[in-house]
DNA sequence: ACGAGATGTTAGTCACCATTAACGTAGTCG
DNA sequence: CGACTACGTTAATGGTGACTAACATCTCGT
């Protein structure tokens, strides 16, 4: 019964807690979830979460800031490892659809709320989401070097965009079909926004 | 000086205060806009809204049914107006093209808020969007008869998150240049969603 | 001029909610 | 055995916010 309860139960009630408020805040808005609700997702009962975090902004901030690191960590493994731009390019394209197949929430979370953050990790995180897109924004003018900043910009926030439906498309289709699914029509619609350039 | 003052004074109090809130709620999601603060945003102080609108819930609910209606009503227009689903399908883009450029506030309300919405309205939106989304699988299985719903449906959403990115890409380009790249990023998009079927 | 309706205003009221206080209960380690 | 730490619990407390009440004002149609 208690086969790995003293590690279960110590550890990550923090890493719970994330993500439970992770789905509660992408399905309601953070303002829409109260202290009680994430306790309640978890088993705990309200202000036991002070024990774990300093408070509703910190959770955020945390959540936010972890998202917010990996991309951007994954994103620069992908450009090191990468000797192609059309090889990196794809690489990052991984990156981006597996997080918004696997972690639809976070995903949700990360692009509306960074403004109940408070400043000073506002910053940081925004600093952080810049570096991630100038990552993508970087192999993209290697791979058209004549298409302006701007609209290579545009382009990828129009390429989140569309990957980043996921929570939308719920249940419409196989994460196995959705993936190759996915990756075309990004491929294809990045390709047609450096057309003539 | 006193023009239009009789008309332009008394009427569409209402049509401003939606139209604040819109901004509002795109920006701070519903529960981190107060009475007060669409009050203030038009000019009057707080309860004043009560004179037209009879709660918080039931402006959100009149926001999202009239984006949903007209959103249905422009996709119904361009199918029975054209004859080519090809230039049904480019009508489509341009209905929700311009939508996401001239109304980014209303987008982002429309498909992150429905979630506030109360019972009896609620499921009238998602009757309509669910409309909305059908005409274009619809015309789509009309120009790929061999490829499976799920698949179109699954497509459309993507499509849809592609171009409700404006808000994202907010200043990057202007409305003249952002108009054909996301017409033409969306129908490279769906051209690659049905290869192959 | 007068009463009605439409539109605002300010001062409650009541609920909800983030946060803190004060108080247990285990396990751990000396 | 103790204390120390990690984690929870149930009561405050204080602020905010939706909604209501009571009280103007302005514009009309008559």
């Amino acid at each position: 019964m208690t086969t790995t309860a003293p590690t279960r139960n110590r550890r990550n009630r923090r890493g719970e807690i994330l993500e439970a408020a992770a789905r509660l805040f992408a399905a309601r808005g953070f303002h829409g979830v109260s202290i009680e609700d994430i306790g309640g997702a978890v088993g705990v009962s309200g202000p036991a979460l002070y024990r774990h975090f300093s408070g509703k902004d910190a959770l955020l901030s945390e959540m936010l800031l972890d998202v917010s690191s990996r991309l951007r960590a994954s994103a620069v493994a992908a450009v090191t490892s990468c000797r192609d731009p059309q090889e990196t390019l794809d690489a990052l394209l991984n990156v981006q659809i597996t997080f918004a197949i696997e972690q639809p929430a976070l995903i949700t979370v990360h692009d509306r709320e960074l403004g109940n953050v408070p400043e000073p990790e506002r910053r940081q995180i925004r600093r952080l989401q810049r570096l991630y897109v100038e990552e993508w924004v970087t192999v993209l003018a290697e791979l058209h070097p004549s298409c302006p900043a701007a609209r290579l910009r545009a382009a990828t926030h129009a390429v989140f965009g569309l990957l980043n439906s996921t929570p939308h498309s719920a249940g419409e289709l196989p994460a196995q079909d959705m993936r190759p699914l996915l990756h075309a029509m990004a491929r294809a619609a990045i390709d047609a926004s450096v057309n003539g350039h």
